[in-house]
RNA sequence: CGGGGCGUAGCGCAGCUUGGUUAGCGCGCCUGCUUUGGGAGCAGGAGGUCGGCGGUUCGAAUCCGCCCGCCCCGACCA
């Protein structure tokens, strides 16, 4: 029966999660610690968030750009909470050629220092502004502890770098982007997640607002699946940008950065996987659907394989990814598992008495149900299966994540809600750190977000009882 | 950096306590036959510097020392 069956989520997440991410040939470990190979099924849902998003960056007229691995690392010291926020971070070059390095390069953690020592040479007049300028890259980061696509030291992200000649500009610029992760993880990767800003501690170092938006995983942890930062002028103070307004007066400009990475592929992973595997969406799924021949004797395959790889062919014609799991060492139950674990949304299965009955058993990957259709109407049932599978994944995940979003109304239900049932918790805060740690220090649970519209934030803060300044959500995080 | 554990075939492990033939098992891999609608069976076969260096010994995967690497828990983080 089910040999080799996954361990199962509800009773080991983590290992449910490493045996997913292997077994579904997503990646494996490098072999330098902490790094990741990322192997083609992982690869191919990057390159497809990679399209989703780029096409919207280039829409709202942003432009592609590469900037180097390596520099000085001098710069990095010259945003003070930049540099602090990063320096247990940074991987050091100290040698090249056989010698020391007379000054010693940094491998990017992230690439304000080296764009804004550049942006000063581009910016002189309010007329070179904004710049709207976007990388798609590796970066580098010291980490202790390391999970494969959640945390490793190297990972692929795209990072936005934008120069404005006002406050305002920049501001709208941050929530744009903000929204365009929205929409990509809700609409595209059908993961519902929470906007938000950050509190004082969670921000990005130099940031003076730092957006994000809140994913909840099916163990009730939440994971960050990406940022949009608000910089103010700190930057160009940091590395000299200035440039002359309409009025002639030197203005410092004004900044925003704004990522995704290829965390969030873990992400997808931990919202939509079940105990049989991965459940892809359609719209980024590598492979929308296979079709699994299944024949006895060499006449059956004759038979049968034609007819699976015409239809394969019609499907391709709709746009529709498809391909024929033609296989000759694997029996069909196998292949059905391996299929199901890679999360395809749609398996087609055909017979020698489906050929002959002019059908096709078609099985989606959601409702795991089989249905018989005529041969004729597989290609067009397809595309109206492929959206509908796309929408169930997203209300699954929804309605998951709204049974655990929970109003805290003191310490006690905050607190006992975080370690016992995990999800959100939502309850009025007083803004003070000294409570975001208390929480912290009970539950291991941070402030992932403060909604941006919230409800009754005067409402008395649910650690220390004083009248509230925001609305917090509390969840453990990855 | 503190605490715990591990390194033996591609993967997962046994063997080590008490040194002694050609170092084993499962999965995977190769060949053949039978199979194929939910993870196939049988037969044959290939595959190893036992993490590295040094020591003890007639003899080391096994005992001793040093080194390297990895994993888990904690402090930092997208």
């Amino acid at each position: 029966m089910a040999r080799n069956a996954l361990p199962k989520q509800s009773e080991d997440f983590p290992s449910w999660y490493v045996e997913v991410v292997k077994r579904a040939g997503m990646a494996e470990h490098g072999l330098a610690k902490g790094t990741m190979v990322i192997k083609p099924h992982g690869y191919a849902l990057w390159e497809a968030i990679q399209k989703a998003l780029d096409d919207r960056f280039k829409a709202t007229g942003h432009e592609n750009v590469y900037f180097p691995l390596l520099f000085p690392e001098k710069l990095l010291s010259k945003e003070a909470e930049h540099v602090e926020g990063f320096a247990p971070q940074v991987a050091v070059v100290t040698h090249g050629g056989g010698e020391k390095l007379e000054e010693p390069l940094v491998i990017r953690p992230t690439s304000e220092a080296v764009i804004w020592s550049t942006y000063a040479n581009w910016v002189q007049s309010y007329r070179d502004l904004p710049l709207l300028y976007n990388q798609w890259c590796n970066v580098l980061r010291w980490e202790l502890r390391t999970r494969l696509f959640l945390r490793t030291s190297e990972f692929l992200w795209q990072e936005g770098h934008t120069a404005h000649a006002s406050s305002p500009e920049a501001m709208e610029e941050t929530l744009r982007m903000l929204e365009i992760y929205r929409e990509v993880c809700e609409d595209v990767l059908a993961m519902p997640v929470n906007p938000g800003r950050k509190s004082p501690s969670e921000r990005f170092p130099g940031a003076i607002e730092t957006y994000t938006i809140e994913a909840l995983m099916r163990d009730r942890r939440a994971l960050q699946s990406a940022t949009s930062h608000f910089l103010g002028q700190n930057f160009a103070r940091a590395y000299d940008v200035e440039f002359l307004n309409r009025d002639g007066v030197l203005e410092y400009a004004w900044a925003t950065s704004w990522g995704m990475s290829t965390r969030i592929i873990g992400g997808l992973i931990m919202v939509h996987g079940d105990d049989s595997g991965l459940r892809l969406p359609p719209k980024v799924a590598p492979v929308q659907v296979v079709i699994v021949p299944i024949y006895r004797s060499d006449d059956e395959a004759g038979a049968v394989l034609p007819v699976a790889r015409t239809l394969s062919d019609t499907l391709a014609g709709d746009g529709i990814r498809s391909r024929v799991d033609d296989r000759d060492q694997h029996r069909p139950g196998f292949k059905f598992s391996e299929w199901e674990l890679k999360g395809v949304p749609v398996r087609i299965e055909i017979g020698p008495r489906d050929v002959e009955a002019g059908q096709v058993v078609v099985v989606s990957r959601t409702s795991g149900t089989k249905r018989t259709l005529p041969a004729g109407e597989a290609s067009s049932t397809m595309t109206s299966m492929l959206r509908n599978i796309q929408q169930e994944l997203y209300d699954d995940a929804l309605s998951f994540r709204d049974a655990n979003t929970h109003d805290a109304h003191d310490y006690d239900e905050l607190r006992a809600g975080l370690q016992a049932e995990g999800g959100f918790w939502v309850g009025a805060w007083c803004g003070d750190t000294a409570c975001e740690q208390r929480v912290s220090q009970d539950t291991k649970a941070t402030v992932r977000f403060l909604p941006l519209e919230p409800e009754d934030p005067g409402a008395a803060c649910v650690v220390c009882g004083r009248p509230g300044v925001d609305k917090a959500a509390w969840a453990r995080a990855y």
